[in-house]
DNA sequence: TTTTAATCGAGACGGTACGTCCGGTCTTGAA
DNA sequence: TTCAAGACCGGACGTACCGTCTCGATTAAAA
């Protein structure tokens, strides 16, 4: 199961499993995700340090896997979809601007990004976990958008969906501006008018 | 001066910084900056550790000082100016992206960027001595291609840039899809089209 | 036998039990006693460690009983007598002393007396069934010297036994002197004289 | 000094070095030799591990000197020489079985064995250190003896420590019969008996 | 002869300690 | 004062074993 080691039949106790990513998530909003240690992990789970070392390869494959559970059930999502799609991506995008300005979601989005610039496999893991289905529902959306007219039909969603979003995780990330609702409101026309038939 | 501290005289050996920065920059490439440790740039060095805390608040300031240190000549820089926005822009682009390819530059970006993001302080340091410039040099071209007629007289500068940049950086940092020729001249034509008078 | 527990049935499987003392005997020869483990002892004996801690209370007790299965055939020894006690003694003693200079020994002697000294149960089982029967063939030769008025006819054995091996063995564990025939020869002409009639 | 390693200049903190020693001696009495570890020994001397590392190859080796510490200032010390050697002899042996009955020394020494029996290079200290100056002001007095005709001239001392105390140290050790006033003067009346003039 | 119960190999588990590494502070002696 | 050197306290690292605890799968006794 996602970021698993060697070992491992079914003989893995799912109890120090979930406490394991419980206390991993705990700790980082407690105490930072920088200073979190397998060791404070293993002891708030009450678990033994080689249970966690067994089944994950790193301290930050324990934590990307913590917060991998949260996002769970989060499979069937599926955007707006009012027929309007400049309003529809601006409703998205700036619900994703306020979701930045919330300061509980400031360190471990953080954690996260630094953890996927430094390890290639966690960086595929969160394609695949998180920003796979997400992206996908978003793509849906764009190709009804097409097939509505509103876009080109031979236009790159994956593109579309980077001018979209890049500059905004970017700017978020190396704090370079201010995330406002307009700021939102821009992307999507320019990316809209970019992407025009 | 850049990341420095309080003692401040020029008591300071310019020597030992010199070192410093080098041992730093040299360990980065040699063992990744995830394991870049004071102790060893002190000891690749030949200097002491305290030499090191005095003049600096931290592991991530003295490896952002290395790279620092590294472009600071790069101050005059102009963009290619052939007249035609497109062309040159997909020149610079291109650029970039075989810049990107370079394993050599692999190491010390990711580790610029794992910085920034987590360390306001670097991130603004970052903005005014890195990205700035060449920002500006960006920006100029740009504004030439608008008193061209090339590019909308309101055009928002910053954001064309985001536009054009944020989605390579992305794609390279979370290896979320191959850096092509291609993809640079997309990128510009895309762009283009965005901010299109 | 020996060392056991509770658990007791003739369900015993005597292959493992052979593996784990067999295994025991070889580890220790090879990495030293301080260095053996139960978990080495199980892996090389191709046995579960429950089936160990079910057959025996430490590991002290596994190291223990392997070196007693080695010796379980000396029953019926006795020394040589010739009628000259001190010729069979230099004999006895000469042939110890050469034994104690075999480096293959070296390693299991030193560890039983380790287990020995810090484990009463331990040393009550080592004289039972290791020291026990030599001494008890040694004194018989020393009783028939005292049959022979070669010996006082009220002369302590034990004590007898204790001044020509005592020396020697302690000589030996602490290092702290050469162990060479003469030295054998010595120990026996001195006990002679200190027990003459 | 003793049991040091590479680093040490006159760098070294005395502070430090007392407090381990005593930490280990005090720890040893309260849970016993086999139970005394590295890390509680720093953490009751307030000491870093690293600190102990540094300067003892071993558990072992911290321990022992620990003990050699407590017994430094019995350099000068002599036998009583009353001119009678048995009863002198008597008296000094007689209050070495009495310690071997006090509690508070068993555990130490049984320890102190363990050690001395695996360790050539603890061993070859404790000869030097603790058992060397003991031996020594021992054979003083069996010199002394010499003199006055009680014991052969060409007497090899060693040999008659060794004979005079060994016995009486496997018999502890082993436990393999009792430790009496009487059982101490049977020696001494054996070994004068082997090296009368 | 079938059941049934213990033993067996395997190895995950909660723990403890290991010996190492490094962080950040402090001390020493030379420049 | 700064510097190189490095000892120091502290704390986390990742590993090795401890002794206990499941798991099927033999396997030998009682039914």
């Amino acid at each position: 199961m996602s970021t698993a080691k060697q070992p491992d039949p079914a003989r893995r106790n799912e109890r120090s499993r979930q406490a394991i990513l419980d206390a991993a998530r705990e700790l980082v909003t407690e105490v930072g995700y920088a200073k979190v240690t397998i060791e404070a992990i293993a002891a708030r789970a009450g678990v033994g340090k080689q249970t966690i070392y067994r089944w994950w390869r790193s301290r930050g494959a324990v934590i990307f896997d913590s917060f991998l559970a949260l996002s769970e059930g989060a499979e069937g999502l599926a955007l707006p979809d009012t027929g309007d799609i400049e309003a529809d991506l601006k409703t998205v995008m700036r619900a994703t601007v306020a979701e930045f300005a919330d300061p509980g979601f400031e360190a471990p989005i953080r954690a996260l990004n630094s953890e996927i610039i430094n390890d290639p496999e966690l960086a595929a893991q969160y394609r695949e976990k998180l920003a796979g289905p997400v992206d996908e529902a978003k793509k849906a959306r764009l190709r009804s958008a097409q097939r509505a007219g509103q876009l080109a039909a031979d236009a790159d969603l994956d593109l579309a969906l980077e001018l979209l979003y890049a500059p905004l995780y970017q700017r978020w990330l190396h704090r370079s501006g201010p995330l406002t609702p307009e700021y939102a409101d821009a992307l999507v026309e320019l990316t809209l008018r970019a992407f025009r038939p």
